[in-house]
DNA sequence: CGCACACCTGAGAGCGCTACCACCACAATC
DNA sequence: GATTGTGGTGGTAGCGCTCTCAGGTGTGCG
C-alpha cells in the first residue's frame, strides 16, 4: 500500500502556477483567454504536481453526468449474457477510462420501453448508447442527452446510428451458395423484432425471390443449441435443402453439429454458413464459412460518437465481408 | 425526444416532504435519526417527484468516486482485446449500474507497474479491480483505496482475492487422462507471469511428477492460432504423446484443427483438454472435454465485493469443473 | 487625446449533496 | 429547579470545479 498523499486540487496547481484558478480552469478546459506565459506555467504545474481533474466536481457543475448508459433492449435480462454486448460494453469502457468516464449497463425490457426514461432521469448519465434499439426507444431519449446519443442498429432524425451492413453481409454469403450450385437454401433466423436479424432476413428474402426461389425459414435466437433443433426441423420440413444460412456462426456451428451426428454431410450434402467471424469459427471442423465485421471497432466508434457530441443524424455502416472457408 | 424535464433535487424533496434538506437526506441516506412520521413523507416525496440522487455531487462531498477501475496487467494492450476481459467488465458494469456507478478500464504495462499509481491517482477512482494480478501490483494500491480494491488472481494481506481453482481444474483433467490410460501427456501453456496459468502448470506438473511421469511443456499465450503451432512443436518433439492439455478451450481447438489436418485422429491417437468451457466447446467435431467455471459470477462476486468494502483479506475460490464430452 | 476594442485576469457564485454542529422538546435523574 | 440525556431537527460549511462578470492592461484609430 502506498502512503496516503492527496491527490492535488485545481487550487494546488493555481497556487504552485501564481495565477487564479479561473485562469488554471481556462488553461486546462482550453476555453478562453489565457496567455502564452501563463499557459506555459499552468501546463508544468498541472505536470509537476500530476494533476487530475475530479470528474465528479467538473460533472456536477457543468450537470454533464459521469458515465456513458448502454441501454440494451430485449425479451428478458439475459440479452446481457451474451459475447456481443461484452464486447460492446468492454470496448465503451475502453474509450471512456482516458476521459474519467465510466461505462454503466441495464436492460431495457422489450414490453417497457418507457424503463429508459427513468434510467436516464439520472443525472450521472453522461451519454447513452443505444443496443438492440427498437423504434420506440428512440423517441423515449430525453432532450438533456439529445446529442449525446447513438444507437447501434436503427437511428433516427435525431440519433445518429453506427451499424453493421447485415443486408450486405447476407447478400455477399447467398450469392456465394448460389454460385456454388445451391438453390435449395434455408435460413435459421434471430428474433423478427430485433433490427439486424430482420435486415437479414429481408436480404435472404429479397435475393432468393429474384432468383425465383422460394425462402425457407426457421426462427432461431442466436443460440448454438437452437441451432441443433432448427436443423433437425428444416430437414424435416424441406427433406431437400442443400445449404443453411445461419444468423450467426454459434447458431451454425449448432446446425453443422446435428447435421454430422445424422450423418449428413457438410459441405457435401448441405454447405452451411455463419455470421460473425467468431475467433473459433477458423478453428472448427469444417472450418466455418462466415462473414466478418469488426464489432469492436464497432463499439469503439459508436463509444467515440457519444464523447464527441456529434450533431445531426449520420448513419455509419460497417461493411460485413465473406469469409470463404470449408464449411460451404 | 422526452421533453426537458429537470431531475428533482433533494430541495425538491425537502420542500414537498415539509422538513429540512438534511432530514431528507438522513432518510434517504439512511443514516443518523429521523421520526417514522419525517421518514415516510420523504419517501413518498422522492417517490413521487422521481428523486435520484446526484452520484456526481454524492462522490464530490463524501470524496468517494463515481466509478470502479478495472486495472490489467499484461504485456501489452491487446491483453484487453479478450473475451474473458469482456466478460469481466461487463459483469463489473452490471453490478455497478444500480449503484450509480460507472466502469473504466485501463492496461498497466507488465514492466511499468507504476502505471497503476498515476491511474488510482484519480479521484473519481471510487474502486479497483486487479484484473491478472502480478505481487508488484498490490504494493501500489494507494491506502485511499484500501478496502476499496479486490484482486482477480492473487491477494495480499490487505487486497482480498477472488479466483478460480485454476490448480484443481487441471488436476481433475489430468487425472480423467490418467484414468483413461494416457500416459505421455503434454501440456500447452500460457505466459509463466500469469498467475492462473502458473498454478495450472504447477498443478499439471505435480500429478505427473507423483505418477512418475515427466513433463512435456509448450509455452503458449492462450491463443488457438499458438494451439496449431504449438500441436506441431510437440508432435515434433514428443512424437509418441498421447494427451494434449490445453491451457483454454481456444488452445485446445488450435491444437485439434492441426492434429487433424495432419491426420491425427482425436480422441483416437491423441485425446485433447480445454479449459473453460466456453459457449461452443460443446458443439465443436469432437465436443471438447474441457473445465467450466463461473466466469461471469466470479466478475460479479469480485465487483461486488469492492461495493461492500469488505474488510481483512479473505481468499475466495469458485470450483473448476471436469466436463467430459469427446476429445479424451 | 480619448475612445473603442482587442486580449487577458481574478473574484465569486453556485452545482447537489453530506456531515458536522447547534439546537429544541421532553423525560429522567439528582 | 438545575442537570443530563435522548430522539429528533434545521442551519450551514464546504467538496472541486466551471463560468459569468466586472474589471484590468495594452494597441489601433478617429
Amino acid at each position: 500500500m502506498t502512503t496516503a498523499r492527496r491527490p492535488a486540487t485545481l487550487d494546488d496547481v493555481a497556487r504552485a502556477a501564481g495565477v487564479s484558478r479561473s485562469t488554471a480552469s481556462r488553461v486546462i478546459t482550453g476555453t478562453g483567454f489565457a496567455s502564452p506565459t501563463a499557459r506555459e506555467r499552468v501546463r508544468t504545474a498541472v505536470d509537476e504536481l500530476g494533476y487530475r481533474p475530479n470528474a465528479a466536481a467538473r460533472a456536477l457543475v457543468r450537470g454533464g453526468g459521469v458515465r456513458l448508459l448502454v441501454a440494451v433492449a430485449g425479451t428478458s435480462p439475459a440479452v446481457l449474457d451474451d459475447t456481443y454486448m461484452d464486447q460492446v460494453v468492454s470496448a465503451a469502457a475502453r474509450v471512456c477510462a482516458p476521459h474519467g468516464l465510466g461505462v454503466a449497463v441495464q436492460w431495457v425490457p422489450l414490453d417497457a420501453p418507457r424503463r429508459l426514461t427513468e434510467l436516464t432521469d439520472d443525472r450521472g448519465v453522461a451519454g447513452l448508447l443505444l443496443v438492440n434499439t427498437v423504434a420506440p426507444l428512440l423517441d423515449l431519449v430525453p432532450a438533456r442527452l439529445c446529442g449525446r446519443t447513438v444507437s447501434i442498429g436503427i437511428g433516427s432524425a435525431t440519433v445518429p446510428s453506427v451499424d453493421i451492413d447485415n443486408g450486405g453481409g447476407i447478400r455477399a454469403i447467398v450469392r456465394h451458395l448460389y454460385a456454388s450450385g445451391r438453390r435449395r437454401i434455408a435460413m435459421v433466423t434471430g428474433p423478427p423484432w430485433l433490427t439486424c436479424s430482420h435486415r437479414s432476413v429481408e436480404a435472404y428474402r429479397g435475393l432468393l425471390s429474384d432468383a425465383g426461389l422460394p425462402a425457407r425459414e426457421v426462427v432461431g435466437d442466436f443460440s448454438a443449441a437452437r441451432g441443433r433443433t432448427a436443423a433437425q426441423e428444416i430437414l424435416r420440413r424441406w427433406p431437400d435443402t442443400d445449404a443453411i444460412v445461419g444468423i450467426c456462426d454459434a447458431t451454425a456451428l449448432g446446425v453443422i453439429g446435428r447435421l454430422r451426428a445424422d450423418g449428413v454431410q457438410v459441405p457435401g450434402d448441405v454447405a452451411v454458413t455463419g455470421f460473425d467471424d467468431i475467433p473459433l469459427a477458423s478453428v472448427t471442423a469444417p472450418a466455418l464459412t462466415t462473414a466478418s465485421h469488426p464489432v469492436r471497432e464497432i463499439a469503439t466508434a459508436a463509444a467515440t460518437a457519444v464523447l464527441e457530441q456529434r450533431r445531426g443524424p449520420t448513419r455509419t455502416l460497417f461493411p460485413s465481408s465473406l469469409v470463404r472457408r470449408d464449411s460451404a
